[in-house]
DNA sequence: GTCTATATAGCGATAGAC
DNA sequence: GTCTATCGCTATATAGAC
């Protein structure tokens, strides 16, 4: 009998708990801020007692690090390149600039969490989002940058420093997440579709540094 | 005697002192955020007790306000297309968005506490900084937007949305700006010079929109 | 694995002397 | 205008029962 109540209880196996308190834990952590949220906060929305954080992970950092360990091994923070390869080979500019630009304001939209929770890690100066940053980010511009300088061999793409341009067309889009996420939310500013925004970053970047 | 070292003592007036703790408070508010900043460490900084805080802000939040509003009144905020006018009336359309660059830019590096600090609150949701964005921002993407529609007019710049383009603009050199602040401070991926880096955002831009 | 109860420490803010 | 001392509160983290 009191096994029988045992398996009926709302108790959770040791994983499935922990992955629970990190997704909560981030999305609290992604609104307030690592500071702004208090272990209270997370375990009342877990709908546990505080101790119960405590037994999973040792203190308030190591579950902040759990976090940003888990993102960091994504399957989409492997490989970014996977359906833009062929399109790198046919040389199809605007392929490869789309899709880019659109998978990442994609991303950005359906995860929004995390990129808030990335901006608050840089500007707390946690060293993991660092890390992160620099693994993800510095191969984006060592494989854009590289296709860039490729099609200026070309005679395609005028004589321009390729990582500038990166620069540039990487603020468009990531600065257009940031708006819609931090400050335009209601799209009062500009709205528009993720597709559309894609089509006209690419453009830009495109004619502003093809030879004409 | 007395004084004579009353007047040799630190003791400051009040609207210096004021003004200092405001320096200081944004200082470290931008480098922890509003809530991983104490009261203890802002006196600390400003060499006074946490009870000479609380005689000049009635509390925390209101020395929060303080910073926000002494930012929002300064002449930069007030009118920041005061050297761009001429351009505009010229028609220089080069001259209108390297400068635009060139001074956001600048004005980043300057003053790169308060874009922190700005980030910060928007990322915690702040009141203050949401109203301080609206009018400033709004103001920028009107501005541009409506040079843009203008030069659309006169036949040379192609038919795009006009705040898309001015999206795209502002994101090359706030992401730009965030770069260099926030992850890539000892500029590894990318080490150009503010005015470099204007024209190239000018260049990509202009030749992006312009029709040929 | 989860709870209640509690230890410990640090926070914002105030009182009152100088 | 500044200090020391302290209050009330809330945060993280632990102990021990179930």
């Amino acid at each position: 009998m009191d096994k029988f109540f045992e398996t009926t209880t709302t108790r959770m196996a040791g994983d499935e708990r922990r992955e629970q308190l990190c997704k909560i834990a981030m999305r609290l952590f992604s609104e307030r801020g690592f500071r702004g949220t208090t272990t209270k906060e997370i375990a009342h929305a877990a709908g546990v007692s505080e101790a119960v954080i405590f037994k999973h992970f040792s203190n308030k950092d190591e579950l902040y690090a759990s976090i940003l360990d888990n993102k960091a091994c994504s399957p989409q923070m492997a490989d970014p390149f996977s359906d833009i390869a062929e399109m790198i080979e046919r040389k199809d500019d605007f392929g490869v600039f789309y899709t880019m630009a659109l998978k990442a304001l994609n991303n950005h939209k359906a995860d929004s969490d995390f990129l808030r929770l990335m901006l608050h890690s840089a500007l707390e100066g946690h060293d993991l989002a660092k890390v992160f940053f620099e693994n993800f980010i510095t191969r984006i511009y060592n494989f854009l940058s590289g296709y860039i300088r490729q099609r200026q061999e070309d005679g395609v793409f005028r004589d321009v420093e390729p990582r500038i341009v990166v620069r540039a067309f990487i603020g468009m889009f990531v600065h257009h997440s940031l708006n819609n996420i931090l400050w335009d939310k209601e799209q009062k500013l500009l709205k528009i579709s993720n597709e559309e925004a894609a089509r006209e970053f690419a453009t830009i970047v495109l004619e502003g540094i093809r030879k004409h």
